[in-house]
RNA sequence: GCAGCGUUCGUCUAGGGGUUAGGACACCGCUCUUUCACAGCGGUAACACGGGUUCAAUUCCCGUACGCUGUACCA
């Protein structure tokens, strides 16, 4: 039988960093099995419902690279791939479960079940719904749930959990697990509202789309044995189950908001290449049994197996994140780089944008950066005629920066300020072109006046470009081109 | 509280009855160098604890501790 999985979001926020990992792996799953990957849009909560959630997800989605064969947005066999659009199936399901005996009709209040629990909370009792002291009703033929549904009493349908029976089921990560049917809470599978819950459609979903493997995250864990029970009331085949290992935060919480950015469009914003936001991710509870840890998403399909993904949680790791960024920005093509800076370079409104230029400043400066955006302002002495002024220098960009105070010192500086005109006599094209030229005259002009070459360079790259820190200076010389490096030098001159 | 799951360097991880416990990020040092980086080289750093099984346990078993998740008419 082919692999058919589901990634199955709901609809509540932006996409985050833990869902795009539980999509990959899907994915990855799916595509290393040949099989199919399924979006399924999971909103039976009509009260956390996010205006444009579904939208964006999609999107932070396709812009990982993550491609769904079925679902909402490109339709399938198995549709509709939305839940909401398929709540008539729900309660048919639900209502199949109440007639065969393995659900039942509980007419309690809130207010009730509160008192319950907090009857069973002084008790020291694990809170969990008590068949034998609530108002409920097992049989649907039963007078009084007949006379309580004919006035429209507030209901809900629950699995009616065998309680002396274990429930048993494999999970590819980890193993064989066993339940006490004791422990499992009878499920509301029908709320008041005539909606399902998550656990009811979930099953009748994966069921009639034929899921063969739910990979999903380890919070699912503890509800499982209730899908299976309602496989077995159903008289299905229940697909395998792997529960992936948690996305924490530094303190080893379930990664949440609060302690950073984890919405994919976070990261998105930020710069991070999505090959890299995947690459990373797919190492954070999984690894492909070798040393190396790049990979393409190509690469990814060729090796991801379930065998191989942990059970313990992952603490993500921003800075190696970073490190994988880098990673990637020094192995792509400059030709792309400068694609993807000229929009940053026309926001700013730089003048030297041809892409080939660009291209090449991509390819000196990206050695010293995170981001490809960065070159943008890192490099910004690059892109203009005029020098950008110190005091323009975004905070950013200036933490190497040199003051408009040590170009007051360097004016006062008579061995450089003689060495620079030495400099600037000679320099011409042809020096800004030849590298051993451009040294001998640097070396020439710094050493007839005492300096070493150091001295002069240094002070010589904070005229250029006044910055302490850049790439090497011939080369950047090379790509300012004889005209600007002459204009900045005489600018700082006169 | 109850249930489930988990525990190898700070972090991600490899490994697995007998290893100098390997790699990566981070960190530190050195080299290179006109700066910052990059790169190269080197370094600090881990099997949670206690019992058992065994000639031998970090690896298998059982406990304990700690952590996490769940315990909703949320998903």
């Amino acid at each position: 039988m082919s692999v058919r999985v589901r990634f199955a979001p709901s609809p509540t926020g932006y996409l985050h960093i833990g869902s795009l990992r539980t999509a990959l792996y899907n994915y990855l799953y799916a595509k290393h099995n040949g099989g199919t990957c399924i979006l399924r849009v999971e909103d039976t909560d009509r009260t956390r419902l996010v205006e444009g959630a579904i939208e964006e997800q999609i999107e932070s989605l396709r812009w990982a690279g993550i491609v769904f064969d079925e679902g909402p947005h490109i339709g399938g066999d198995f549709g509709p791939y939305i839940q909401s659009e398929r709540f008539h199936l729900y309660n048919q399901y639900g209502m199949q479960l109440v007639e065969s005996g393995h659900a039942y009709y509980a007419f309690d209040t809130s207010e009730e079940l509160d008192a319950m629990r907090a009857r069973q909370q002084a008790a020291g009792i694990a809170p969990k719904y008590d068949r034998s002291s609530m108002r409920n009703q097992y049989t649907i033929g039963d007078d009084e749930t007949a006379n309580l549904l004919a006035v429209n009493a507030p209901h809900v349908i629950r699995l009616k959990v065998p309680l002396q029976t274990d429930v048993h089921f494999h999970d590819d990560v980890r193993g064989d697990m066993v339940v006490g049917g004791r422990e499992i809470d009878d499920q509301i599978l029908v709320k008041s509202d005539g909606f399902p819950t998550y656990h009811l459609a979930n099953v009748v979903d994966d069921h009639l789309m034929e899921i063969t493997h739910v990979i999903r995250g380890e919070e699912w864990l503890p509800s499982t044995p209730k899908h299976i029970l309602l496989y077995e009331a159903f008289g299905w085949k229940p697909p395998s189950f792997s529960h992936l290992p948690l996305l924490l935060n530094a303190d080893r919480s379930k990664m949440s908001k609060r302690h950073g950015d984890v919405m994919v469009q976070d990261f998105r914003a930020k710069g991070y290449f999505p090959q890299a936001l995947v690459n990373y991710v797919s190492l954070c509870g999984w690894n492909p049994g070798s040393d190396r840890e790049i990979y393409s998403l190509s690469e990814l399909v060729d090796v991801f197996t379930l065998e191989r993904v942990n059970k313990a949680g992952a603490v993500f790791d921003y800075k190696k994140l970073d490190w994988m960024n880098g990673e990637y920005l020094k192995a792509m093509d400059p030709k792309d780089l400068a694609a993807e800076l000229m929009p940053e370079l026309s926001y700013a409104g730089y003048t030297y944008t041809e892409p080939s230029f660009v291209a090449n400043v991509a390819e000196l400066l990206r050695e010293r950066v995170t981001f490809l955006k960065d070159i943008a302002v890192f490099g910004d002495y690059l892109f203009t005629d005029g020098i950008p002024a110190l005091s323009e220098l975004t905070e950013e960009a200036s933490k190497p920066l040199g003051s408009s105070e040590t170009l007051g010192l360097l004016r006062a500086n008579d061995a450089f300020m003689t060495a620079l005109r030495a400099f600037r006599a000679d320099f011409n094209d042809d020096v800004a072109n030849d590298h051993d030229g451009f040294k001998a005259l640097a070396q020439a002009s710094a050493e007839a006046n005492g300096l070493k070459l150091g001295a002069f360079m240094k002070p010589l790259r904070l005229v250029l470009t006044h910055r302490d820190v850049g790439a090497d200076l011939f080369r950047t010389v090379q790509l300012l081109g004889a005209k600007r490096c002459i204009t900045r030098i005489d600018g700082f001159l006169s």
